[in-house]
DNA sequence: GATGAATGAGCATTCATTCAT
DNA sequence: TATGAATGAATGCTCATTCAT
């Protein structure tokens, strides 16, 4: 019995899996439910067991993955270090991140994009979630004095998240030129020295 | 005669603005070449006449508006201020766009992505001079001695153009929450003490 | 043993019975074997152990439900009374089973028709049973003398057919507009005197 | 001009011909849309030029032919005879439309059975002005006092039609067993004088 | 026998593109 | 040049049927 439950879902997953990749490739409208179910090992039908359709698939695809990236956001929130080596960490950890699974950045930044258009009507709670991780770190190091209490938070996360993206996707796209070690330093150095009060 | 291909030019460009609202507004899978047609006030066909298919318009489009938004670049280049003051201008230039052509924002956004898959074949010469005009600046800066030499003009550019393409975009999309000056605040600092050289 | 025969003729039973009112419900094509399997409380599968497939399902419902009506019209034959009074008898049997059983109407309605065209190869048995037992009333009466020897009898069943299968179903899709006595009278006063007013 | 809007007129009825014939070989839901656009010599795409869907070109085919029907019974109304001979007249009408357009008979017996159950949002004009002219016959003949008063004129129209119906549908069906004129026959002595024999 | 997860054939509809006028 | 009617390829989704358990 344990072992059924087990397998129905792995196949959730490998189909989730299989559309993150396909979903990556080549953008949700160029995606074909036959790719995403053959690359999956099923039937095309199968994927509409576990998913109501191409829509709900998307969807859920996003979700998995800004679940994965809010986990490593959370990791480092809970750490005991400074809210500056928080950001340091954070930063560090999306690059890593686009390292191991370079399709979660096209999926993230393709199919986010999507969803500020043609689903409006979904909530996107993850990627609200996880601008609000960002902002309550930025609130923390307002607290303690080392970030201005100038800058909304809110927007700053925002700011964040735009400065990561285009980066991570920057070398996603032509990884050749620059070395993530070398764009991460860069980075750091904008949104650290940026985020951090004068020390006047 | 003049008259005339001055007409064909009209037709042309009458067609890029309808394009650029069309795709702006659906995106370009869902955008059909009938509401570019319509929206025009030509018929179908006519658009073949001026745009090979649907592609190249959409890379004409795209090229069209970046051009607009490099042309707001430069003329900040050439102005008598110093490296600081330019991306002060160069933040403040890009909002103001925003303001004035929101679409803009929204072809950038979604179809400077379509680009990175679908026209990988595409050069997107128009783009690379936009992050080659921003890297200009950073190095004058550097050169004198304002930015830090040690950071890459090349990312920094890109980090750039993330920051300030998300943060149009949070206003574009949800134009109650934030007012753009409070956006442009935040961005400011973040960016000029970013790259600002540290005063020790 | 005997118990579990009886079970499985139940299960058999309740099939045939949950067939007959989702395709009353929703005809044919739109019935679904898993509505069916649902309303009979069995698996999807465990139709195909009792009915070949979603054909012979619809041809095994039919005959059930021909059945019923051939039994009723079988009971009235056999009364001792004049034919004039069996036919007025039979007339008033339909409308009875069409308030008591409304789907059995709507499945002879729509699933005979379809038998006319999907299933030729189907001898339809049931009907042609029906029809021979109206038929043979018919002659009865012309052999009484009653009814005029002119009329083919297997035709005038048809037509009786018609004519009630025609007002039932009105009774049964707008049951408001007129009551089953009301029709019953004047089908009954056309069937037996005609619309021509006698000119005694 | 004039010969294309008759060009597009003529692709219009061209394409209504064919979906009559493809929906009463196959009736609605086996009819393939490519089915109907090859016997109309017009590709796929070309039907929906001409009409919203699948379901809307069975609505104007079925209108188209119950017009023709309508138009029928018009001119028989309009003739300067009695109610007896326009009933007479019109059970002629019927038969020979299902001698010379036999498919007729089935897109009317089929379709409009699917109308009762899934059309119920449309309203069925066509049919029921035939029921209109039909029931005003019945009327008038009560006025002159030939047809009993007694009788709903409805209800007795709904059995015109049930009983023409099911006898045409006899003969479409199964050609050689019958004549048209046999059952023409049967059924005016039936509507007209009744089953049961004058008593005179 | 009974189950229900998995299969995959089948079809309505859209829309970029063409071409006769 | 300009038109827009016509084309037909392409695909999401459904559901009858199968079969391993």
């Amino acid at each position: 019995m344990k072992a059924m439950a087990e397998k129905k879902r792995n196949k959730y997953f490998r189909i989730l899996e299989a559309a993150a990749r396909v979903f990556a490739e080549k953008g949700f409208h160029k995606a074909k439910i036959s790719d995403v179910a053959r690359l999956a090992g099923v039937a095309d039908g199968t994927v509409y067991l576990y998913f109501k359709n191409k829509h709900d698939l998307l969807i859920k695809t996003f979700e998995e993955i800004m679940e994965h990236v809010n986990e490593m956001v959370r990791e480092i929130c809970k750490e005991d270090i400074s809210p500056e080596e928080k950001i340091k960490a954070l930063i560090n950890g999306h690059y890593e991140l686009a390292k191991e699974h370079p399709h979660i950045v096209e999926v993230i930044t393709f199919e986010l994009r999507q969803s500020y258009k043609f689903m409006k009507e979904y909530e996107n709670k993850k990627f609200k979630e996880y601008l609000r991780l960002i902002s309550l770190i930025i609130k923390e190091g307002q607290n303690s004095e080392v970030f201005p209490k100038e800058i909304n938070p809110y927007i700053a996360s925002r700011a964040f998240f735009g400065i990561l993206n285009e980066t991570m996707l920057q070398w996603v796209v032509s990884k050749e030129k620059y070395s993530l070690d070398e764009i991460s330093e860069v980075v750091s150095r904008i949104i650290l020295k940026g985020l951090t009060k004068n020390q006047s």
